[in-house]
DNA sequence: TGAGATCGCCAC
DNA sequence: AAACGTGGCGATCTCA
């Protein structure tokens, strides 16, 4: 007979078996003695599985670490439920979910209790009151029974060691590694598994109990699916090229110098900078001496940046031809300098191992819920050494990115009807251009009313941008008013919500006594300062946070529909193996990639409905299959 | 000498 | 000169 879990699913968490109690026979003896905490039982080294199933918890037999790869593949059949009906429960999926990925047993659904807890504890602080929508975004932190959230055991995010650190021994000898009791080298550990059941129960209940449960549930859902798809791209990884890679750099660069020396073209740059402005000895690379090289050859500017750089040029009238071959060989310089430092010889050896990049991801490190990356900069790769990711022989990337996302998610969540009929086609800014037109406002320009509104989504508040609010306001009032509410909230220490109910940081402890300061001038200008950048950090927070959560319903869809297959019901072999806030990128065998493209697609609108249900704004993807990553853009 | 601040540039 | 959101990162600079 088939079990029913809790919301129709059934849970089962997976956790450190606690110690046996003193005395008792059972149990090996794990490497626990020394991280024993006295607080709480320690863990025996093994990990103990324990059903949460309508409210009732029960424990079943542990297992070695080395052995819970297949009682993750055999138990839902022993169980009699289906594998794709089980949410997996872990303390943190980045960290737990890594062994069993090279075992090669993938999951369906999971349950994050890191992440699910850091969200609902922030809910929880917030004390905004009013229904979604007229206090921006979905306000979490009562619950019509009174009982807000507070976590029964503090559930830390983990983060996998990164890969570039793995030490020799766990990457040759597996058993060294698969022996490692759930607990990472840098000596965190976490709860025993009755203990994170408990955490689960009462998780449950904050979301059953929450005034927006359908939303905050799918948000913790799409958290935790997150992290699955995370752990996998990591594990993965995207094709790299070394070889092309390095052809690149040897064009522009010359030839892999030796370790403290610059490479040749860029030396004999800095030697061309050093004799164009007279000043030998001149070392670009540091600011200062830059700085302090180009006034004395008579370039006014305040910093290095090209871009006031490139100002000083173009403000040269008929002079300008000869400033711009003045700075033209530092321009280049920066450029090269850049790629050298950032994408060059040790970025290869650092991060690309048997042709793949494998890109760390730190789900919801934004404050936001952005996701965030350490190591290797896999939010910032930059388009000059795209062209070496490639796909294997006979598969192909596809690249779909989801275009003018943050307008059409203000769009949906104000309910403004003439943004949202802007958004209803595939160029949001020409369409607002053209209503502008229309009403014979200064936004008739695409351009003008792309400013416009981004300005407006980032708090603008001088410049092109600004000038043009009143005429977004007037076209687009709901759509303006949510934003400005945001800002209110910040700009009054308050706390924010996204659509689904992640939560903005409360005000900082020295909160009111930097704001309530007006006691001088001084004082007061900082006042407002502080204040108007809480504003604006509100103000973007509602768009930023909720388009990321749109972001992760689309990667969830994807893998969801990925796993379900094509119309043959055989899941794809095509896995995601990039993802940057609005943009995803999968290979597989190029067979696969017409019905990857289709469900790409399909999956951004069921994203859309998943969120707003049936509002009328459309997802729009630019999406192309290619060899090269460059060439899918 | 090392930690932390700052600069400047990359991504969305 | 900065401006208008979120980050990472490597190099230089500053200061104890």
């Amino acid at each position: 007979m088939a079990r029913i879990g809790l919301n129709g699913w059934m849970h089962i968490v997976l956790g450190p078996a606690p110690e046996p109690a003193p005395g008792s026979s059972s149990g090996p003896s794990g490497p626990s003695g020394q991280d024993r905490r006295p607080e709480r039982p320690g863990h025996s080294g093994q990990w103990l599985p324990v059903l949460v199933d309508d409210g009732r918890i029960e424990s079943l037999s542990p297992v070695t670490a080395a052995a819970l790869p297949d009682l993750v593949r055999v138990l839902p059949g022993r169980l009699g439920v289906n594998p794709e009906a089980v949410r997996w429960v872990f303390a943190s999926v980045t960290r737990d979910y890594r062994p069993l990925l090279e075992a090669g047993v993938e999951i369906g659904r999971c349950w994050d209790l890191s992440l699910c807890q850091r969200i609902l504890t922030t809910a929880a602080t917030n004390t905004s009151t009013g229904p979604a929508g007229t206090t921006v975004g979905t306000p979490t932190g009562t619950t019509p029974t009174g009982t807000p959230y507070s976590p029964t055991v503090p559930v830390p995010v983990l983060e996998p060691e990164p890969w570039a650190t793995e030490p020799p021994a766990a990457r040759v000898d597996q058993g060294t590694f698969f022996d490692l009791p759930p607990t990472n080298r840098r000596g965190h550990d976490t709860p025993t598994t009755p203990e994170l059941a408990n955490e689960l129960v009462a998780q449950l209940d904050a979301v059953s109990g929450s005034r927006h449960r359908h939303r905050l549930k799918l948000l913790l859902a799409a958290e935790s699916q997150g992290a699955l798809i995370a752990a996998e791209i990591l594990h993965e990884g995207l094709p790299w090229r070394r070889d092309l890679h390095e052809r690149m750099l040897a064009e522009v660069l010359g030839p892999r110098p030796a370790e403290g020396q610059r490479p040749r073209l860029l030396q004999e740059l800095a030697e061309d900078i050093a004799v164009t402005l007279g000043v030998p000895g001149l070392n670009p690379d540091s600011p200062q001496d830059l700085l302090r090289g180009l006034n004395l050859a008579g370039i006014r500017v305040a910093s290095t940046r090209a871009w006031d750089l490139k100002g000083w040029a173009a403000e040269g009238g008929a002079d300008s031809q000869r400033r711009a071959g003045l700075i033209s060989g530092v321009l280049e310089y920066k450029r090269l300098y850049r790629l050298w430092t950032a994408n060059g010889w040790h970025w290869l050896d650092e991060w690309v191992r048997d042709g793949r990049f494998h890109p760390a991801y730190s789900v919801g490190g934004v404050v936001t819920g952005r996701w965030a990356a350490h190591g290797g900069g896999a939010m910032q790769i930059p388009a000059a050494v795209r062209d070496a990711v490639r796909a294997d022989p006979g598969h192909l990337l596809t690249v779909a990115d989801a275009s003018q996302v943050e307008p059409r998610i203000l769009a949906a969540m104000s309910g403004d009807r003439a943004l949202a009929e802007a958004g209803s086609g595939h160029d949001l800014y020409l369409a607002v251009a053209e209503q502008g037109r229309r009403a014979g406002s200064e936004l008739g320009e695409r351009s003008r009313a792309k400013v416009a509104l981004l300005g407006a989504m980032y708090g603008a508040t001088t410049g092109d941008s600004a000038a043009l609010m009143p005429h977004l306001r007037r076209l687009f009032p709901e759509a303006i008013g949510l934003l400005e509410r945001a800002a209110r909230r910040g700009e009054e220490g308050g706390q924010v919500s996204t659509w689904l109910g992640r939560t903005s940081p409360p005000a900082a402890p020295e909160w009111l006594e930097v704001t309530g300061n007006v006691s001088t001038a001084e004082a007061e200008a900082r006042a407002r300062t502080v204040r108007r950048s809480a504003g604006r950090f509100t103000r973007n927070f509602v768009i930023q946070g909720t388009a990321a959560e749109w972001a992760l319903c689309w990667m969830g869809e994807i893998r969801r529909r990925l796993r379900v297959g094509g119309a043959d019901g055989v899941p794809m072999q095509t896995r995601l193996v990039f993802f940057v806030h609005d943009e995803v990128v999968l290979h597989g065998p190029a067979e696969e990639a017409p019905t990857v493209h289709q469900i790409v697609t399909e999956a951004a609108q069921a994203a859309g409905r998943l969120l707003f249900g049936v509002a009328p704004v459309e997802f729009p993807l630019s999406i192309s299959a290619a060899e090269s990553y460059a060439a899918a853009h």
